[in-house]
DNA sequence: ACCCACATTGACGTTTACGTAAACGTTAAC
DNA sequence: GTTAACGTTTACGTAAACGTCAATGTGGGT
C-alpha cells in the first residue's frame, strides 16, 4: 500500500451538476480505469450510461471516494459494498430502521476496535521515535566531548 | 473479516519462560497452525526447533499478536515485515539510527492519514445512528398519538 | 498392537482485486 | 486519412494469503 492517497472527499467548488468522464475520476483518485470498471461489476457503483460511455455524477464520485476510503481502512470491497447498501436501505419501515440501526452499532464497535489498535500502533512508534531520539543526543553529546 | 477479535497483547499470568506448541498459539489467536507456519515461510517468526516440531517463546507469541493487529489494521505481509525488521535493526550506528528514525516517523504519518480516514468513516456512522434514532422517536411518537 | 491427537513437509486449489492484452468504436487534431 | 486520445467488452494472467489434501512421523493411552 503506498502511501501516495488523496484525501477521499477533497477540493474542488463542488458543483453537483457536474459529471465526470472514467479517465478523470481515474486521474483524480490515483487509481486505473480498469478498476472503476471493476467496482462497477462489483456492484459498488451505477453510473448512467449515453450509449456504451459511462457518465459519472457528483454522487458517484463522492460514492468512489467513499469506497477507497474503506479500502485504506482495511475492508473487503465484499465489506464495502455491505455498508454502502446500509445508506441504500429503504428507511420506510420501522423494522427496517431497527436493523439499521442494530447494523450501524456493530459497525461502528467494530471501528472503535480498530481505532484501538491504531491507537496502540501509534504509540509504540512514537516509542520508537522517542528513543532513537534520545540515543541521538547522547551519542552527538559523546562525539562533541571527544 | 469476522469480528472475533482477541486483543493482540492480552491477558494471561505472562511468564516470559513458557514456551507455546503451534496449536496453542492458533487457538489463542484463533488462527490456524498453516497460517503460521505460513508466517514462518515468509520470515516473520522464527520458531526454536527441537527436531522438526516448533517451539515458540513467549517473544514469539508477542511478535505473532503484532502481527496481526498489523493485519487488522490492513497492512500486508511485507509491509508487516518491514516495520518488525525496523524495531530488529542494528541500532549502534548513527547513520542507521537516522534511518530508523526517517522510517519511524513516515510510518507515523500513515498511521495518522489512517486514523483520519477512520475517524471520519465513525462520525459517519454515529450521524447514521442519530438519524435513525431521531426517525424512529417521531415514528413510536405517530403511532403513539393515533 | 492399535488408535488418537498432534506434529511435519510438499503441493495444488481458491479467493480477492485488480493488471494486461486483444480487438474494436468515436471524436478531434494535423 | 491516419495518428492520437479517449471510450468499450471479453478474457486470460497474477500476486497475496492462506485452505486443503496427501503422505508421513511421534508420543501417549488402553
Amino acid at each position: 500500500m503506498p502511501v501516495t492517497a488523496s484525501s477521499a472527499v477533497s477540493s474542488e467548488p463542488r458543483d453537483p451538476q457536474r459529471i465526470y468522464s472514467i479517465a478523470e475520476l481515474a486521474r483524480e483518485f490515483a487509481i486505473t480505469a480498469r478498476t472503476i470498471r471493476f467496482y462497477e461489476d462489483e456492484e459498488l457503483i451505477k453510473p448512467r450510461r449515453q450509449g456504451l460511455t459511462r457518465l459519472y455524477s457528483a454522487g458517484d464520485r463522492t460514492r468512489l471516494g467513499w469506497i477507497l476510503r474503506g479500502k485504506r481502512l482495511g475492508f473487503s470491497l465484499a465489506e464495502i459494498k455491505e455498508l454502502l447498501d446500509l445508506y441504500q436501505v429503504d428507511r420506510t419501515g420501522v423494522s427496517q430502521l431497527r436493523e439499521l440501526q442494530r447494523r450501524s452499532r456493530l459497525h461502528i464497535e467494530d471501528l472503535q476496535r480498530r481505532r484501538s489498535d491504531l491507537d496502540a500502533h501509534i504509540k509504540e512508534f512514537e516509542d520508537v521515535e522517542i528513543q532513537v531520539a534520545t540515543e541521538l543526543k547522547k551519542r552527538s553529546a559523546e562525539t562533541g566531548n571527544d
